[in-house]
DNA sequence: ATCGTAACGGTTGAA
DNA sequence: CCTTCAACCGTTACG
């Protein structure tokens, strides 16, 4: 468990096999690409595989985030509160009915379809855990309708990110402490698969938001700890070096999460079906990868509420940001709204990073 | 010299 | 609890 620190990679970068790399990294790599600077010199300068520098970058470009693909878990919920619900329904209309037979209903009904219809194991699990003693159905009816929302959604909230901070989905590991209710926030909640319920936006938002619980409520920090020491040795403060100030890269190693630079880029994402902006009418089919596109959908939803967000870096609000390369090799669509937007969070990222790079080193 | 990508060993978390 | 399994990760190596 603790000591997975980090190895070393032939760039001499230190990576947590496994494990994504910090925002802190992501987010510079992106922003070295749009200040043109090639893939190949952000790899050496970062000391992160080209291979990775590529991985990011294209998935930038084609989801407009940088954010890691949510880690773990297991596809998309199949036990949704309406399923849950009908099982409920069932079982109480008929005590002695089958899990198969639901099962069958289930389909039957409409309820799910052969993709999404929860195996005869799965009814049974949620037989017994989640509707338990029919006796007292009723009574529970309501708060679980309700809670079931929140609850029965552990996909949404902020899942995507695997990140120690960003963790816990269900809040209910972590329990976000009475936090703050944030309210905005850049996150991307959720994958949002039966729908993005506000429920589990807040929910993301906060936990998302929430430095408390970023900074790990009691007792649990490992992966954290983890990260920021990994941060630590794997970024020696070679400071210009890189051309990026280690204090911003601290920061954000100890806090991937929001903090800073990250929510103002992870918002970056936000175009997608919910784009408010308009900002990318960017084909659905472009990030068609499940993985992918909850990220950029919620993440344009908490934009939206997001600008309380307060930044020691400095404010770049930048709904979509597509690689824009200081040439003029513009390879997406061109929209005055993008134009401008990348101009500002152009100009902040430069300020703010003080990304003052040698286009190469070495 | 670059860059895209498959293979690989790894982690994570829902079921 | 524990196990499975599929999702993702970054590095490495190859083309």
């Amino acid at each position: 468990m603790e000591q997975t620190y980090g190895e070393v990679n032939q760039l001499g970068g230190v990576f947590v096999n496994g494990r994504p790399l910090p925002n802190a990294i992501r987010l510079r790599i992106v922003e070295l690409a749009q200040l043109g600077i090639r893939p190949c010199d952000i790899s050496r300068q970062l000391r992160v595989s080209h291979g990775c520098v590529s991985k990011i970058l294209a998935r930038y470009n084609e989801t407009g985030s940088i954010l890691p693909g949510a880690i773990g878990g297991s596809k998309p919920r199949v036990t949704t509160p309406n399923v849950v619900k009908n099982i409920r329904e069932y079982k109480q209309n008929d005590p002695g009915i089958f899990a198969w037979e639901i099962r069958d209903r289930l389909l039957a009904d409409g309820v799910c379809d052969k993709y999404n219809v929860p195996s005869v194991s799965s009814i049974s699990r949620i037989l017994r855990n989640k509707i338990g003693n029919l006796s007292q159905p009723t009574q529970h009816e309501s708060a679980k309708q309700a809670h079931a929302q929140a609850a029965a959604l552990p996909y949404n909230h902020i899942y995507p990110y695997s990140y120690p901070n960003a963790m816990s989905p269900p809040g209910a590991k972590m329990g976000n402490p009475h936090g703050v209710p944030v309210t905005g926030g850049h996150v991307s909640i959720s994958r949002a698969w039966p729908s993005p319920h506000t429920v589990s936006n807040i929910l993301g938002i906060r936990a998302f938001m929430d430095p408390t619980a970023i900074a790990g409520p009691d007792g649990y920090t490992p992966k954290m700890e983890d990260w920021t020491s990994m941060g630590r040795t794997a970024f020696p403060p070679p400071h210009a070096v890189n051309g990026m100030d280690k204090s911003a890269i601290d920061s954000d190693v100890k806090y991937p999460q929001p903090s800073c630079t990250l929510s103002s880029y992870v918002p970056a994402c936000a175009y997608s079906p919910s784009n408010q902006y308009g900002v990318y009418s960017g084909p659905p089919g472009g990030y068609v990868s499940p993985g992918h596109h909850w990220q950029s959908q919620s993440a344009s939803l908490s934009h939206a509420g997001g600008g309380g967000v307060t930044m020691h870096a400095g404010e770049i609000h930048a709904p979509m940001v597509f690689k824009h390369p200081p040439r003029d090799e513009d390879r997406k669509p061109p929209s005055p709204l993008i134009k401008q937007q990348q101009q500002q969070q152009h100009e902040a990222l430069s300020s703010v990073h003080g990304l003052s790079l040698s286009t190469s080193s070495s």
